[in-house]
RNA sequence: GGCCCCAUCGACUAGCGGUUAGGUCACCGCCCUUUCAAGGCGGCGGCGGGGGUUCGAAUCCCCCUGGGGUCACCA
């Protein structure tokens, strides 16, 4: 059995991050037909952001990321919130303090800042107290922590799949916090207590946390428990390789979210940030990645999240992989953003098709095609110039344009090149003029299609427009 | 700075001792064409450096260089 896990921490908008974790989480859990947790670490309480936890499991089912336990659905580990677990934290830091691997350490946040600028970093100085002190200290109420006390000398040996073995000497991994003066507990000890109880076998996360797996190693050491295996992923980069930030790259998944990105378009583009098909193949369902993966084949540079490719991909589903209808329904949400509206199904989704090759996220097609749902739409300079060129061409045609009774592309071509023809000019010295006239653009589908959807009447009166 | 990880086109990557070093995005050109796209075709562009090992290294080893991460009562 594979039990995976994501384990988010509820300080700010969904990210990028988690979601590309999740995702590996996620395949390997269902590759084994595992179980893949989430676990909430809201373990600070001073960046706790309200509605963050919510956002977060949106987002991973947004992405199609569903797990078998988490925080709203239940599970047998629960509860799934470690803010709701405190009293097991505290009980296995005690257990580690009569076991001899941990003490309690009674500096003040501005002691401990002046021992970080004398020596470096925490000396271990509260090893040095009588643990029959400590103890009276800590009944009287003093504020402490419970660190974990290092053997030292010694060292630690961590496997991590990817890399191999690397052996730390237990001089470089520092006494760390382990329960917090206010009775939380800090990362490491939460994660290495939750990850045994829930049954985690198969740790996968972020590389950052690659050297302090030796202190989650030493800490499974002392609970006496067998320790998961270890897969650090490489880390998202911003365009300058620094790891990915909200500063420098779009971090949030409910931005992109916002801006029409696919769910399944940032999915598959994220399945390709450290990972490849044995076919070279980039476009692929969950299902085909999950079918492919294998660690083999994850390597460990640490990919920088390119926005361009990610909105080609999207590109790619709009056109290529999702259906006509699908593409339509998804539209309509940022179609009302935008405050449009749409006089039929059939009409939303002809005028969709005319679009498809011409957007690459669902919220520019509203502002690309917004002459299609509203007379109150921009025409660009170009567009004037084309339109004041035309005039004479346009006075002509209108009368043609009028008189004409079968209003079908095949027709309207017809109309049009004769016309052209007649006057001894380009088509296009016609129709562009014309496509000015129509949407106040010189970027748009077919100008026979625009002509034929916007119908007859739409199409007059707007050349009347520009005529008057 | 200490420690740790990493290293193929600008970006994502294939490669796992013998390849004209392949694909994708971006960029450039051509084709298609009523515009813009999309699409098709073509092009530009890379194994960081130095030592080894080997008949033979992008592939294996070492050093250097470079990049990144981490050194909190944050995760």
């Amino acid at each position: 059995m594979v039990v995976t896990r994501i384990a988010p921490s509820p300080t700010g908008d969904p990210h990028v991050g988690t979601a590309y974790i999740a995702l590996f989480n996620y395949a390997w859990a269902r590759k084994n037909g595992g179980r893949f947790i989430v676990r909430i670490e809201d373990t600070d309480r001073t960046r706790y952001v309200p509605g963050a936890e919510e956002r977060i499991l949106a987002a991973l089912r947004w992405l199609g990321l569903t797990y078998d336990e988490g925080p709203d659905v239940g599970g047998p580990h629960g509860p799934y919130r470690q803010s709701e677990r405190l009293p097991l934290y505290k009980g296995h830091a005690e257990e580690l303090l009569k076991r001899g691997w941990a003490y309690r350490a009674f500096e003040t946040p501005e002691e401990l800042e002046q021992i970080r600028k004398e020596k470096g970093g925490y000396d271990g100085r509260a090893r040095n107290i009588p643990p029959e002190e400590a103890e009276e200290r800590a009944r009287r109420g003093e504020p402490h922590v419970i660190r974990l006390k290092v053997p030292r000398p010694g060292t630690t040996e961590v496997k991590d799949e990817l890399r191999g073995v690397v052996v730390y000497d237990n001089q470089e991994i520092p006494d760390v916090v382990l329960l917090k003066s206010d009775g939380y507990p800090t990362y490491h000890l939460a994660n290495v207590v939750d990850d045994h109880l829930m049954g985690v076998t198969d740790v996968i996360r972020a590389e950052e946390w690659l050297v302090s797996t030796p202190i989650h190693v030493l800490l499974y050491r002392a609970f006496g428990w067998e320790a998961p295996r270890f897969y650090h992923m490489p880390l998202l980069r911003n365009p300058d390789k620094t790891k990915i930030s909200k500063r420098k790259s779009h971090t949030s998944l409910d931005w992109y979210k916002a801006e029409g990105f696919l769910p399944e378009a940032l999915r598959n583009y994220l399945g390709l940030m450290g990972f490849s098909m044995p076919d070279g193949r980039e476009i692929f369902t969950l299902e085909e990645f999950i079918q492919a993966f294998t660690w083999e084949r994850v390597s460990l540079g640490g990919p920088v999240f390119d926005l361009e490719k990610l909105r080609w991909m999207n590109g790619k589903y709009l056109r290529e992989v999702l259906s006509l209808e699908e593409v339509a329904e998804r539209v309509k949400p940022f179609l009302r953003e935008a405050g449009l509206s749409w006089e039929s199904e059939a009409y939303l989704r002809r005028a969709v098709e005319l679009m498809r090759p011409r957007f690459d996220t669902l919220k520019e097609f509203p502002e690309k095609a917004r002459y299609l749902f509203t007379e109150d739409y921009p025409v660009s300079e170009k567009a004037k110039r084309a339109l004041e060129e035309g005039l004479p061409l346009l006075r002509e045609l209108y009368p043609r344009l009028e008189a004409q009774e079968e209003w079908s592309e095949a027709a309207l071509e017809a109309l049009l090149r004769g016309f052209a023809a007649e006057k001894g000019v380009k088509l296009g010295q016609v129709a562009q003029p014309l496509r000015a006239a129509l949407t106040g653009s010189l970027e748009t589908p077919g100008l026979f299609e625009i002509l034929a959807l916007l119908g007859k009447g739409r199409a007059l009166s707007r050349l009347a427009r520009v005529l008057s």
